[in-house]
DNA sequence: ACCTGAACACCGTTCAAGT
DNA sequence: ACCTGAACACCGTTCAAGT
């Protein structure tokens, strides 16, 4: 079907990077993962593969930029909710806590993978394959600044910084994609059957070994996800505040 | 080099699932993951593909079922370190509390990640692709059942558990791959140097951008993955201990 | 400097045919 | 029931050739 679309409608902007990430990124929201290939991209952007190469290396990288783009906006919204110290200095807003700093971030991350379920797993590879990219980076900062602002000792920047941080990656990589994978695996199906599914799976599973999951598995019937990702944040933060107090507890081995 | 080799030595077993799983975890710890293909399967195990196709349906349940195989036998460690409730009910050694059986479990899938490192990118695959699927399970049920031990209200089971899994899923699939990527990217260089080059990296970027992550570039340099690891999960039993105290203190709204 | 498009090596998967 | 292996469709990547 649609035989051989022809985009040449617009052929007159020229190809850039941008551009190609640009139409990478969609091509991964629509069509998933194993729908970026090479033929799809030249396809929709009126050109060969070697026009594509001369603009980027290979698809790993390809992968990385569009990952990159998607994390730079994701962390770079500073939404009404958080008021950082404004460009005009007049109207000085009543500055939000470092730790609604943090819960806006991290619900900012968990949103950018609710709307690209693609990117759990590109994050994933893309901070083991070079820690020092720029997606870390660019994470580790905006949980950082306001972690900085917490009453943590400097030394401790680091590990409180990288444990926030390991929170927002693991959670929003799993619990996100359950609304997504809800849609793609039962289009009709609506998110409260499909939790109904994963519930009564769990359920199904064998007393002796799964006593656990057994136990919680109607408490996942009618949970909310950002709910529940954000009470986690506050675990987190809890745990901060808990083992970083004024008097410097030193550690009793 | 190695011209065609031929691998009939054993061709006496039978293939079976489990055999093919068996070579699938080796191909992929040893080539990576790209090195997992069906026509280096049918090398290793003298066969051809279709043999192959009558046991696994295809390459994704190929490396579910690999994924699964080790997070398995990396959640089922029951170290010396924490004494469950033993099969012999004679020497009753004294049990290990809850957090250190939960740090037993999260070490385990730690150490797991870093002899797999291509765990962390199916691990993130997995999850979002089936959490009915047993890997899911698998992991919180061994975090769970610690977590009931825990004086948490049954209400909040599913949540803390969540939490915990999630941070360790994030924690260790990220550090983990550090010392891999360390190993791969530049084979003669130990580990320091690998954590130099990180934080040469970081030390470069743009001041005026990334501030926090140049003013803690140095703490990277001598930090140990596992030590950091733990100090995150102690943070969010901390967190989990300070939230949920003996007395319900009920949540101002 | 930027783009074209045929060509190549390789991959996952199928299937008629064997035992 | 289990295995063989040729064949197919498709993929990432290259490169001589154009402008």
């Amino acid at each position: 079907m649609a035989t051989r679309t022809r985009r040449s409608q617009r052929r007159t902007e020229a190809l850039s990077r941008e551009r190609i990430v640009e139409a990478a990124v969609e091509l991964l929201d629509t069509a998933g993962e194993s729908g970026l290939t090479f033929r799809a991209l030249t396809e929709r952007l009126a050109t060969g593969p070697g026009a594509i190469y001369w603009h980027v290396a290979n698809k790993d990288e390809l992968l990385a930029a569009a990952t990159d783009a998607v994390v730079a906006a994701a962390v770079a919204v500073r939404p009404a909710a958080e008021a950082l110290p404004t460009p005009s200095p007049e109207e000085p807003e009543p500055p939000a806590s470092p730790q609604d700093g943090i819960r806006t971030v991290a619900l900012g991350l968990f949103d950018a993978i609710v709307r690209h379920p693609w990117l759990a797993t590109q994050l994933a590879a893309q901070l083991s394959r070079s820690p020092w990219g720029t997606v870390t980076p660019r994470i580790f900062e905006s949980i950082g600044q306001r972690v900085r602002a917490l009453d943590v000792p400097e030394s401790s920047w680091f590990t409180v910084a990288s444990a926030l941080v390991h929170y927002v990656l693991g959670a929003a990589g799993q619990n996100a994609v359950n609304s997504a994978s809800a849609r793609a695996l039962a289009p009709g199906v609506d998110r409260a059957r499909f939790l109904d599914t994963v519930s009564a799976a769990w359920e199904g599973l064998d007393p002796d070994e799964y006593p656990f999951t057994r136990a919680v598995a109607d408490q996942i019937r009618g949970h909310d996800d950002r709910e529940q990702f954000l009470a986690g944040v506050d675990l987190v933060l809890a745990g901060i505040t808990a083992t970083h107090r004024r008097e410097p507890r030193p550690a009793q081995e």
